[in-house]
DNA sequence: ATCTCTCCATGATCTGGATCAAAACGCCCC
DNA sequence: GGGGCGTTTTGATCCAGATCATGGAGAGAT
C-alpha cells in the first residue's frame, strides 16, 4: 500500500499566468488543442478562454487535489499522466482512471471533487477557475456541448469498465487494460511498437480490482510466452492478436 | 441465465402523438417534470419540446432496444423501471443500472446504443427523435446544460459503482445497493417503510458482479437477523444502521 | 561501494465466493 | 385443484485469485 503523496506547496505554485499574452505556450500552438475541450471554440472565444487560463506544472508523484476538496479549479491536461482514484476508509482504493494529454479534469463541475488526482509523471496543465469556466460554458454554446460530449464519452468508458470489473476474469482484465491503454496512447503519439506504462503494478491492480501479485504473474506469464516484451518503463506488445483473443473470451 | 426478451412489436406500438395538443398527459401536469431534463426549459421551450414528444407505453419484460441498435430515439422515463445492461459474447452480463422515473435514456447521443434496455415493469416513456432532440439541445442552452448535469451526475455514480465492483466484499455490495436504491425511490415517492424491488435476484447479482446464490444467501441471512423483512415484491428495511455500518466497513 | 527504500517477482497456502446439485416456492393456465 | 415453469433458497464442494512470505533488482543518498 502506498503512503500519502506530497501535495503541491500551494495553489499558485508552478503557475504561469497566460492572460496578458506574454506567455510562450499559447492555445494557438497547443499540441492537444484538437483533442481537448477547447477544440469547440471559435478563434475569438479561444481568446476569452485564454484570459482565464493559467498554465501550471506539477512534478511527478504529487497530489493535484484530494477527494472532498473544494473544487476551485478545473483542468485540461497538456502533458504527462495522472492517476484518478477513490479511497475507502480502510485503505482499499479504486483507481477510476488515468488522465492523459487532452483529458479534462472536473467534468462534474461540482463544488467538491469526488476523487483524488495525483501525477505519475511531471504534468503540465491548463488550469481554469471553475466559476469562470462554468460561466463561459453557459455563454458559449459550443463549449457546453463539448463538455457534454466529453462527459458522455467518459460515461460510456465507465460503463465498459463496469463490465471489466463486474464480469471479467483476471487475465481478461489485464488484456483489456493493455489494449485500451495502447489505443489511447496511439491517438496521441501515433501507433508505436513500445507502450509506455507510467503507472506501477499496484496502480494497474487497483484499477482492475485485482492484487499486485495477480497483475505481476499475468504479465510475467505473457513475457514467458512472448506475448509481450519487457522494456524499461513499459512493454512492447508482440502478439496483439493473443490479447484481443483473451478479451473476446 | 435469462433468455431473450420479446421486443416491442414495432417502433410505433403503444405511441400516443402529443404534438397536436390533444394528448391528455401534457408536460404541464407531468409528475416527473421537475426531476427530468425538461425542468431546464422555459414555458415556451416546453411547447417546442412537446411538439417532438411521443408518449409511449412498454409492457413489463420487454426490450426497448438492444446494444448496438441504431439510436433513432432518446427517452425520458415517466413511470416504471428498466434494466440497462451490457452483454459479453459468452452470455455473461453486467447490469450497468436501473432507470426509474425522471431518468433520461440516451445521454450519449451516439449513433448507436452502447447497452440494452428492458422493462422490468410496465413503463411509460416520453420518446424523442434523437436528431430533433439534439437539434433542440443545440438551440436551447438550458437543455444542453441540463443534459450535461445529468451526464456528469451519472458519471459520478458510475465511478462510485466502480469502487463497489472493484474493491467491495459481497456483503458490502448488497448493502450499498439496497441503500442506494432506497435513496432513489425516496426521492420519487418520499420516505417509505417498504422498498419495492422490481428487479429479480439475478438482476441484482449481475449489477453487483456476484452470483444469484450469493445475493440470495446475503438477503436470507439479513432476514434471519431481522435486518430486513421479506414483503411481497420487495423488502422492508428494519435496521438501516446495520446496513450503513456494513458499507462503512 | 554499501545502505536504504521502493517496487516487482515468485512460491506456498488459504478462502470468499463461485459452481454444482437439488429442493421449495410461487404463479399462471387449464 | 393440479401440472408446468421460471425463480429463489439452501446445502455441498471447488477453485481463481487473495493472502502470506521471501528474495531480488534498481535508484538514490552518502
Amino acid at each position: 500500500m502506498e503512503g500519502h503523496l506530497p501535495t503541491s506547496p500551494g495553489p499558485l505554485s508552478g503557475l504561469t499566468p497566460c492572460g496578458g499574452g506574454q506567455c510562450a505556450s499559447v492555445c494557438a500552438e497547443c499540441r492537444v488543442r484538437l483533442y481537448a475541450v477547447c477544440a469547440a471554440l471559435e478563434r475569438d472565444e479561444i481568446n476569452e478562454l485564454e484570459r482565464i487560463t493559467q498554465h501550471m506544472t506539477l512534478p511527478a508523484k504529487t497530489a493535484l487535489f484530494h477527494a472532498g476538496d473544494a473544487a476551485a479549479s478545473v483542468y485540461t491536461v497538456t502533458s504527462g499522466t495522472l492517476r484518478l482514484q477513490r479511497d475507502l476508509a480502510d485503505g482499499r482504493r479504486q483507481v477510476i482512471g488515468f488522465a492523459i494529454p487532452g483529458d479534462f479534469i472536473g467534468l462534474a463541475m461540482d463544488d467538491h471533487f469526488g476523487f483524488s488526482a495525483d501525477s505519475l509523471t511531471p504534468v503540465n496543465l491548463c488550469r481554469f477557475d471553475r466559476q469562470a469556466f462554468a460561466r463561459l460554458a453557459h455563454e458559449k454554446h459550443g463549449l457546453m456541448g463539448r463538455l457534454h460530449d466529453f462527459a458522455s464519452h467518459e460515461l460510456g468508458l465507465a460503463q465498459e469498465h463496469m463490465v471489466v470489473l463486474g464480469r471479467r476474469r483476471a487475465e481478461e482484465r489485464v488484456a483489456a487494460f493493455l489494449l485500451r491503454w495502447r489505443e489511447r496512447m496511439a491517438r496521441l503519439t501515433g501507433a508505436s511498437a513500445t507502450l509506455a506504462l507510467p503507472m506501477g503494478r499496484q496502480d494497474i491492480a487497483d484499477h482492475l480490482g485485482l492484487t499486485i501479485e495477480t497483475v505481476s504473474r499475468t504479465l510475467a506469464r505473457w513475457m514467458r510466452e512472448k506475448v509481450i516484451l519487457d522494456v524499461p518503463d513499459g512493454i512492447r506488445i508482440l502478439d496483439q492478436g493473443r490479447l484481443e483473443q483473451t478479451v473476446a473470451g
